[in-house]
DNA sequence: ATAAAATACCACCTTTTTGTAGCATATAAA
DNA sequence: TTTATATGCTACAAAAAGGTGGTATTTTAT
């Protein structure tokens, strides 16, 4: 396994509304188009608002938005946050002990594999998703 | 989660048999080593050698050893065989249809990312692993 | 032969993650 | 002010992952 579920669907659901036209998503739209569970959703995206990332309007034409500009979110730091942070810091072993003192036998790779992975992500925001999408309709 | 435990464990265990000097190992031995709990080790034990990285000795005085040369085996593969291989394969947002023709928005930042921590990851062999370790201690 | 020390198999328990249900609350359109 | 349509909270159910226990089987030193 690499993402859980839950971190999963976080990138399904702000991916989706960085790349559209409209700017307030419901719940119950965002379940018809991608397919994940309503009620494991509605409490997604009451997560992802606590989380900062999106805030809602309830009542009648209520629903989530961005709660900060695209461009200061990318995918690292949705995945650190969903998830906790124990991305950056864990050994791959799960040892407590392991730092660069007194590292475990596979610090080394690893540091360097999860940075490697950890820059490729923090170098895309969801606003380059979206010029992305742009640029592909063109 | 990028990890399961037990891929930790697994790359524990291969990880620790190689800078090791001996070359057989007890199940019993391996608990008291690296703390991971009893009989699901002994069948993770079982699981490695189904798998084809260590062969089994019953008996007396049996345990587990290499069943390849160190060098053969790389922690990429050891996550891949380990997990089932849904690690190169897999679209970030669990599409099933996620493929170069029709990507998701995150398919080319994912695809990034995932190389980039598997390259370094397969760079590394378990004999590298034991080399570090010799390097170290002298 | 026999007992010690190892793996092998099968079923079960616990914890975490994922998913569901009911009801309360808020808001805007009519 | 009523009603439709949102989200919010709390508790529970199901599935998957992690962990345990008992017993059988294999092998080798004695």
């Amino acid at each position: 396994m690499i993402l859980n579920k839950t971190t999963e669907y976080s990138l399904a659901v702000l991916g989706y509304m960085a790349v559209s036209q409209d700017d307030i998503f419901s719940a119950e739209f965002l379940h018809h188009e991608l397919k994940i569970p309503r009620r494991y959703l509605r409490k997604l995206l009451t997560d992802l608002s606590k989380l900062g990332f999106i805030l809602s309007t309830k009542g009648r034409n209520g629903g989530f938005a961005f709660a900060r500009p695209l461009g200061e979110i990318n995918l690292a730091a949705i995945i650190k946050t969903v998830e906790g942070s124990e991305l950056m810091e864990s050994c791959i072993l799960g040892h407590q002990s392991c730092k660069e003192e007194q590292p475990c036998v596979m610090h080394e790779t690893w540091l360097e594999a999860k940075t490697k992975m950890l820059e490729a992500l923090s170098n895309t925001t969801l606003h380059d998703l979206r010029e992305r999408k742009k640029a592909k309709s063109d």
